[in-house]
DNA sequence: CGATTCTTTGAAAACAGTCAATCTGTGTGG
DNA sequence: CCACACAGATTGACTGTTTTCAAAGAATCG
């Protein structure tokens, strides 16, 4: 399955085999069944995390238990809480399978080293977390001047991948209506 | 004025005091007047942007002419549509004054040649952007779950400097609510 | 098949948006 | 200095959307 990892990697930037090497002997093969946390409120994420194969989901849990559907995640995207990553303090956050999946990942202080020792990496984490930053901005973007009937269209332009990966009520929680009125929305399009 | 900068950013990094005269030689001062653009649509963003003093806002708008703002930043904050800045491509949204202000700008060419040079830029450029990142996870957060009470609430906790310093509609705008709405809410705030 | 999860639906209530009018404060020009 | 324009805030009445609650219907999984 590094393969996976493999393609995805040597197609954003340049690797020698033995960089190439290096990064797969460091990495851990993690599997998860459906429903299997990767990350719970209050750990702190110490680990990179690729996704292999599968289907994840990042969310908050509000005060009175709902969940805010934060991020999905699916096969070539990565997935961790960057907050407690970076700041070494609990997470605020849950991720877990919505799918049976595989995750790819190295330990904060085996990756460090990486990025040390392969200065490509160090570029793309950079490239990356630029990326992630406007997709978070098109988000917030979304869910200041949509209506929710946008918020659903967008939805499927956006991740024409994963809307029909994930349930109804998540996409719900994640563009933050509730799933009766993401129902009938729905309904409303298939009438079009 | 480079003194709001000396003070912010010595606070932040170590810095040699040829490092800082190398800074402050390539920066130039840009005075704003009330309402005046900093940015606007379709133009590239090819400036990093310290306030030195002031208020500002970054907003975008809709095809149906309504403004939606993303950013609210006031002196000692950078602003910039990183997207534009990043890719080069032409910018999705306005930067305008809404108080008089005064920014210190470095054009790109500039400043990457700073952080060339000055290694502690670097670590500052990467830990700055992967905070902005979190605050946006933070806003996402509150525009998916809290109801429109809850996200003024939220606002003046979160920005307690920059309430009372720009007029009710926009904070409407910010939270993705009516000012109608807003001042309604306001006014059950004063009675409790 | 039984249990669980997910989706749909209906009806009522809560909520937020729109439109229109008024009020307030600020600043500008005569 | 006053009158006026203008931006912003508030209010009321109305409309439309969304949520909530409850129940029933699919789909999936062990």
């Amino acid at each position: 399955m590094f393969e996976v990892f493999k393609t995805y990697i040597t197609d954003k930037i340049e690797l020698t085999d033995q960089e190439l090497d290096m990064i797969r002997a460091a990495g851990v093969v993690k599997r998860l069944r459906k429903r299997q946390y990767l990350l719970q409120e209050g750990d702190i994420d110490v680990h990179k995390k690729f996704i292999l194969k599968g289907c994840l989901r990042q969310y908050r849990m509000g005060d009175d238990g709902a969940e805010h559907i934060m991020r999905f995640a699916i096969e070539n995207w990565w997935i961790s809480d960057r907050e407690s990553y970076t700041t070494g303090l609990p997470s605020k956050c849950y991720i877990d399978a919505i799918e049976e999946s595989e995750i790819l990942m190295w330990h904060k202080s085996a990756w460090e080293q990486l990025v040390e020792d392969v200065p490509a990496l160090q570029s793309f984490e950079k490239n990356l977390l630029a990326r992630s930053f406007n997709a978070s901005q098109n988000r917030i973007h979304a869910a200041i001047s949509y209506t929710a009937e946008e918020k659903y269209q967008n939805f499927l332009n956006t991740f024409p991948d994963i809307f029909n990966r994930v349930p109804l009520l998540m996409i719900a929680s994640y563009l933050g209506i509730s799933r009766e009125t993401l129902s009938r929305i729905r309904k409303q399009f298939v009438n079009k």
